[in-house]
DNA sequence: TTCGCTTATGCGCATAACCGCATATAAGTG
DNA sequence: CACTTATATGCGGTTATGCGCATAAGCGAA
């Protein structure tokens, strides 16, 4: 579970999580560019990922996609979506009054 | 949710959490008992919650009484549920086949 | 005040995490 | 083969994190 939490806890990698969250299947190239990050770092920080479990990649051709691991225990499951939510009201509320 | 997923990343920081979990208060003397922490390091990471908004502490005595912030956002609080959920099944499961 | 119990903190150390840069590897195209 | 695109990795530097030790500070009792 720590190794978990430590995986989840930087933004580059929850960002990534966040793309790979929609189902799909997402290569270095497209997450680097989405998030900003140079090819080095997410190539390390989806290695990260992927070394706990949470993501599975594929070679495809020159392009390695990742997707969220379909095996994850169930818990470790619920723990994601949750941190996901969590993230996307915070980004949804500006922390002000409501208006 | 970053700062947040970062204080729960870290196994003595964690274990008081699921302590304080039975909604009640507890000291500093008694965590660093239960989790076997030394006194220092107990009362740095309960710092660490604190400053993160996961615990409110108050003043009794000479001790200081730790608590889940009864205040935590309804996201936040999911997220701290489903992870110790996912730590208690962690502990369950001897990731052995189901006896 | 002095004592004892509890908690906080300053300091230094060791290690881990993250980064950019350069380079290596892999795959496809011509 | 050379060339391009995509990804991985070795290296070195910087910063962050966690720790123990010693000490300070807060509180109550004598």
């Amino acid at each position: 579970m720590i190794t978990i939490l430590s995986a989840l806890a930087e933004p580059t990698r929850l960002g990534a999580l966040r793309l790979l969250a929609d189902g799909g299947e997402h290569c270095v190239c497209e997450l680097m560019d989405k998030l900003g990050a140079s090819q080095s770092r997410m190539s390390r920080h989806m290695n990260v990922l992927k070394i706990n479990g949470l993501v599975v990649d594929r070679r495809d051709a020159q392009w390695v996609r990742f997707r969220i691991n379909p095996e994850l225990p169930p818990h470790v499951k619920t723990v994601i979506d949750s941190v996901l939510a969590a993230a996307d009201a915070e980004l949804a509320a500006p922390k002000r009054k409501a208006a």
